[in-house]
DNA sequence: TGACAGAGATTGGTAAGGCCAATTTGCTAG
DNA sequence: CTAGCAAATTGGCCTTACCAATCTCTGTCA
């Protein structure tokens, strides 16, 4: 592993930060010179110059030059956020109310050449779902994606993304979804063709209807595929009970 | 400014990075040695370090000791939505969006405490209103935080937390606010507490709208604050016009 | 009292060298 | 001829030492 062989930078940032977010250092404070932390920390001045940087990368501090370095947050502010794990179902909660309203933006300020790519990659949906599911799946978030860009809001465009990145990260949401494709569930082409046929009629309100009952069905789907899940697992047990209990007699 | 004085190893880790994401380097494959850059970019050893250091911050290269540093991404995958710079007006339309559906959401579940703690808010917003604009201004924060949290979906929490990281980040947005409270715009206490009235009554219908008109307000304002910031900026082209005229004859 | 110049402090960048880890290569033994 | 082991090579890690560029503050002079 990389636990093992830490960097020194990493160890001295880790320290450096820690004292920031501790207070020992305050916002708009200066930080004692690279020469002088060297000392402290006892290594070298490039080594003090490297988690100086990488304080820097994640904005919480601020080097003038020929002044000094300047505490700027406490906390990495973005850092945070993005590794957060999420549960599916937050998720999917998350998702109606967020992309809901991203789709009622969208159906105002979409253009064709956006319908177009939505109608090709529903195509693609409707074509290639049985052969391969990595790439319908891979449509299905391109498909959500766009609609996220047709806003022209790049707040909405980096809060849709936030979540479909958690969505690929968290572990329980994968083998949830890959779950609910087991039980047979085809991917929701008629659902996401009434998405599109709102947006083409710029239809905000029944574009927002159209997304949320999308991804409430999709809830539905979940609920129903953990149920079967939750009742193969009490079968199962039962079944190893009364295995054991052939043994034992 | 930071333009001009911009860091070697930044410039160098540029570099890097758009020679990895044009192809030069594939994923999985080894970059030349340090001392092999160092001269391919005429830098010195460290400042290669650093470069590598600043990229390794963004996953897109993993350096293994005693053998090299590997390309493992084309372009950063998180680091992007935390770093994106959103426009003020685009910030406060996705608010509207986002955070109208959380207090929709928080109204069915907001427990005592914390719409206590909402008042509480409300309170400090009205009595440090004259004194001090940074504490009031932090409580307006911590208002909608709360209304955040009450949603208890670690989706929608991420998503508000992640759009005023942006505001406070955003210079734009930060010199906007200052503008907008220059001109005499008393934070909004009267529309907070319409926001508070809703949630009590659990009406996720009123909270959801008065979230929104909240917003809309502030959209207008600032609105109404950049026209005056636009004659003002004329005004002052014009009397150095005059000066230089003035100076010239 | 105010503006300007210079000294001191601080970061930016470079050079060279020793050290440790991983990989590769070549030699030896079976 | 092959397998295994050891030495050499390669590569990153860290340090010391040095000079350059820049900012800040202070003292002086008008």
């Amino acid at each position: 592993m990389a636990a093992d062989t830490q960097r020194l930078y990493e160890r001295i940032a880790q320290k450096l930060a820690s004292g920031i977010a501790q207070g020992d250092y305050k916002v708009g404070q200066r930080l004692p010179s690279e020469r002088e932390l060297a000392q402290n920390f006892s290594v070298s001045r490039p080594t003090i110059r490297e988690a100086i940087i990488a304080l820097e990368l994640d904005r919480l501090v601020e080097v003038r030059v020929g002044s000094g370095v300047y505490v700027i947050n406490t906390e990495p502010p973005g850092g945070k956020a993005g590794a957060t794990d999420i549960g599916p179902f937050e998720l999917l909660e998350a998702r109606r109310s967020i992309e809901g309203e991203a789709c009622a933006l969208a159906a105002a300020r979409i253009d064709d050449s956006q319908l177009a790519e939505l109608a090709a990659l529903l195509n693609e949906m409707r074509t290639e779902n049985e052969h391969d599911v990595m790439l319908s799946e891979d449509a299905d978030r391109r498909f959500h994606e766009v609609i996220a860009a047709a806003t022209q809001n790049s707040g909405i465009i980096a809060a849709v993304k936030m979540l479909w990145d958690a969505r690929t990260r968290s572990p329980q949401s994968r083998s949830l979804s890959t779950k609910v494709r087991a039980t047979g569930v085809k991917p929701r082409i008629d659902e996401h063709t009434a998405i599109l046929k709102a947006l083409r009629q710029r239809d905000a309100d029944g574009a927002r209807e159209a997304m949320r009952d999308h991804l409430t069905r999709v809830i539905d789907a979940l609920l129903k595929a953990t149920e079967v899940q939750e009742l193969e697992r009490a079968r199962q047990q039962i079944a190893e009970q009364r295995k054991r209990y052939a043994a034992s007699k």
